[in-house]
DNA sequence: CTCAAAACCTTAATGCAATAAAAGTTTTTA
DNA sequence: TAAAAACTTTTATTGCATTAAGGTTTTGAG
């Protein structure tokens, strides 16, 4: 019985999002009016807001819809045999990368990340983070397996590792898609650079 | 004869700014609004957008003022014998977070970080990555003493080394502030755990 | 089946950021 | 000393966030 009212709301945060998603691709983040989307969506300006908090709300829901794709892609990618350390990383980055850009251009996931650290508190701050763990987990269990391997020294725990090595990335990430001049090839050197340099540091 | 005019900028932007970093402690960034910087600082409000651009341009303007001291600060703190190279960064992580966190609130603090990210390329969003890179290379400086104390590999670039550390840290600054209820000591064992992971991830 | 209540959306209105154009003022400089 | 150049201010506009008030639809009890 409680269905009715409950499916409206799942339609029309449907066809929010699925609004806000051309129009961010087509016009950008600053030059869609939340006004815009809801009248694309149906609904009114304040449902948008009642939904979503802000404009970059809409954004991060838009990016969390697509990155439950990005968790499959990435599972996927990582059913073969473990590459070494390095590899990995740098296949998982390589996959993250294209999965980004496929969907949004660099100046929308700007915004996106600002969103993230700004209203780290919000719901949907909230929301990309836990993306963001989710995708360090997955980098985790490889690295369970290349312990397994003998690849990867036992004595270290896979969760700091992935974790430390998925902040790496992400930080490179972000580098990435700051610089609109930037390519993948260059943001590789430098991922590959920072592991290398860590991995070698002590001496033996 | 150029110098009252320029003069009269200077005085300007410096009443602005001290105006604004008064403001933005009391009230925080969402409830200072740009014509109470501006009255304060005795000109209009126009005028602080044209020297700042935004509102978050005033911030990192503000923000950078601090950081230069910031940087005097980390080069006296490395006068000394060279720690290892785990103590080492989290002496350097213990004075960025003492530095930014008596200047400043977390939830300011995350208006900068997403400003200086969403704004990558404006003036003030460029000068406060240039500071981040002096912050690096303060501490690539360090990492080349250890390397001559040879507790750490020559092998290895000191500014690849350098840099990767510094992101981490910067990682977990950022995860520092954008939690309110996150201490300094969770933030201190997760940096920890990261370069040990990373430091001993391979197999001897 | 009906109707009151709850839940929810919309209309309306306000404050601030940001930007642009026009007007005014002060320093330069010829 | 007066025209010109450089700035600031005034004025006006647009868009977003946010709040309050009003209206509509689903629910659920009788």
């Amino acid at each position: 019985m409680s269905g009715l009212r409950e499916q409206q709301k799942r339609d029309r945060r449907r066809r929010i999002l699925a609004a806000a998603k051309d129009l961010f691709a087509e016009l950008g983040h600053e030059k869609t009016t939340i006004e815009a989307i809801a009248e694309a969506a149906g609904v009114s300006g304040v449902t948008v807001h009642n939904y979503y908090g802000t404009k970059s709300g809409v954004l991060m829901a838009v990016v969390a819809d697509s990155d439950r794709a990005l968790l499959d892609r990435i599972e996927q990618a990582f059913t073969g045999e473990p590459d070494s350390l390095v590899e990995l990383l740098l296949k998982f980055a390589a996959i993250i990368r294209s999965h980004a850009t496929t969907n949004l251009s660099k100046s929308i996931w700007r915004q996106v990340i600002a969103a993230s650290i700004s209203d780290s508190h919000s719901r949907f701050g909230k929301g990309y983070h836990e993306l963001d763990h989710q995708l360090a987990l997955s980098l985790v269990r490889e690295i369970k397996k290349l312990q397994l391997a003998g690849q990867v020294s036992e004595a270290v725990s896979a969760y700091d590792l992935g974790k430390a090595l998925f902040n790496l990335q992400n930080t490179r990430f972000i580098e990435y898609i700051s610089a609109d001049n930037l390519t993948c090839e260059e943001i590789d050197l430098k991922l590959r650079n920072d592991i290398e340099a860590l991995l070698n540091a002590l001496v033996r």
